[in-house]
DNA sequence: CTACATTATGACACCGGTGTCAGGGTTGAA
DNA sequence: TTCAACCCTGACACCGGTGTCATAATGTAG
């Protein structure tokens, strides 16, 4: 036998037509159980699989969706942010149970990228993650939108089109947060993250912080803010420039996991002692926060559901079904660093 | 526009067919230039994208290659063993830099896995990825290899083909773990992890192990070995099972990161000191082992270089060159556990 | 001016399936 | 006996590209 086995090759071989031998794999009711029988019989002789460019060129589709992982272009190269491979896992996990296949991208955030998947009718739709500045996609969604490309987006919101996003509540994590610190009685509380409209979860975050604090009577202090993105790197930095600064607080409300970790450092190096001078929350609940020294408190967000969510969402687009905004519960994970 | 643009939309605009259509998109040499510049013009317009399924069908390649990641099937649903996660961002990563997609898969260790994803014409070859039970899966090599499927393994060796194996040189990984709690004087060492031929990896690097310890002179007790898969539950359950047993030891070598934070757990729980009663030395240095407290010793496996030569070879294979057996230097990260 | 190489293009078969349509064979009722 | 209904199957166009071959147009040498 030379090359693949195609249907032709089963035909031949089971005494058919070719017509009939896809009909009988697809499980056609028109073919006759005995034929049926014996094609699959010749096929599973042959190693026959069905090729899968022919079929989805003929029938317009792919049963293939795309994932488009947008990393912070400062990030460390090597490193890919764990709470996106946990995300990554998840997806992936929710293709496969849907019967769909996962092409996985890495994208510059800071480069033009492209989401030709759908267009070259390799994915019949297309997940974006990542922690990406959203404000300069937002153009680029409205040219996906009107080539009529299925999407959908983790995190940011989509103008006018919140069906296509899915997100963990960030204000109401923010919030679950400041109420634990509160209740510790840790009023004077430092933020590091980036506080913008260009990290619209980090924003809601903060929002959802702050709030609760006004609530409490108490107004954050904006020089207590550093700015980070979401690497131990950049808490680390931000952390550091506060202190040196002569910043005083008793709690430190961070971002995201990593650059809580960061965070932690820095206070462990200039002998701040977390939990006893300040305590520490982050955002994410990554593998790694419960390792951390102390263990760190977060809010969780639920990856595995999330991306069923995301996977769900896209297909009901795919299938023209209608999809309603989607916002996950967060839950407050409490450990040592503010215990 | 009703539907996609295709090759013949632009051959009507651009007044030409179809045929020189295709050739100036792919820079054929035969087009004028004249030509070839304002078919590229109207394909801009029509946001006109090559259909893959059809290129794809018609020039039997796809430029994408499959990942099949294999799970320890008693691992915990929700995580992904981490140096796995690494070893995707890094697999990722080298396919896009050589032009190629990557079908991300999990299968489940115990199921039947199939690769039919190069029968099936969706990728170019397969990179197979996971603690798996290889012994298992030797059949399931040969006939890979008998249809003449172009795949790489990761870790463990495929019977008499070793140019389809790329792995971490584990031998010598132990030996270097040994030959470091040895220069320490820890010389009653337990280990954990499975050394069977089941699992060719850690059977390698408790080889390296035990001979570094003989080659001093040293022979470890079999009674100090305990049995654990690659999670931290299994780690800390064997450990815990050492330490019921009263077996005495003074140093702990464990066959992977995960093991040895499970190990660091038990151990604490029962008042055992890290690293003053016991060094511990673990293997991968996934990114948690930085933060464990204290800090991991571990045997550092190169993600980055590794999805690089799983990638290389794979094409290379696919483009019918001679490749050799890969063996990647492991290198010593020494921290607080073993200090 | 003829002979032949060179360049640019179009026509067409082909990749391996899917879906439509027509038709052969059998059965059963009129 | 005839006709319809039903079941099953084969022939064939089609999806959207790629690659080969033929050919027209232009150039170049003898």
């Amino acid at each position: 036998m030379k090359g693949k086995a195609t249907s032709f090759d089963i035909a031949h071989y089971a005494g058919v037509s070719q017509s009939t031998v896809s009909r009988a794999l697809r499980n056609s009711p028109l073919v006759n159980e005995e034929t049926r029988k014996r094609v699959f019989e010749v096929a599973k002789q042959l190693n026959y699989k069905v090729d899968k460019n022919a079929s989805n060129l003929r029938t317009q589709q792919s049963s293939t969706l795309a994932l488009l992982l947008f990393e912070d272009p400062t990030a460390d190269e090597s490193q890919i942010n764990p709470f996106f491979l946990a995300m990554l896992g998840s997806i992936t996990r929710a293709c496969a149970a849907q019967g769909y296949d996962l092409l996985v991208s890495f994208q510059s955030t800071s480069a033009d990228w492209q989401a030709d998947y759908e267009d070259s009718h390799r994915a019949d739709g297309i997940i974006l993650l990542g922690y990406g500045d959203y404000v300069d996609y937002q153009a680029k969604f409205s040219s996906l939108i009107e080539q009529n490309t299925k999407f959908v987006c983790w995190g940011a919101s989509v103008d006018n089109r919140p069906d296509l996003t899915v997100s963990c509540d960030n204000y109401g994590g923010g919030k679950l947060a400041a109420a634990h610190l509160l209740r510790a009685n840790r009023k004077d509380c430092a933020f590091i993250g980036d506080a913008s409209e260009h990290s619209p979860e980090f924003f809601a975050r903060y929002q959802g912080f702050k709030d609760e604090f006004n609530q409490h009577g108490i107004t954050l202090s904006e020089r207590k803010m550093a700015n980070a993105i979401s690497t131990e790197e950049s808490g680390y930095h931000a952390t550091r420039s506060l202190i040196a600064n002569n910043i005083h607080f008793n709690s430190l409300f961070a971002a995201s996991d990593l650059i809580a970790i960061g965070a932690i450092r820095a206070l462990k190096e200039a002998g701040i002692k977390v939990p006893d001078d300040v305590h520490v929350v982050g955002f994410d609940n990554i593998a790694v926060a419960s390792f951390t020294n102390p263990p760190l408190t977060t809010v969780q967000q639920d990856t595995t559901l999330a991306g069923q969510m995301l996977v769900d969402n896209l297909l009901k687009l795919i299938r023209g079904e209608v999809v309603e905004n989607t916002l996950l519960p967060p839950s407050l994970i409490i450990r040592g660093s503010s215990i």
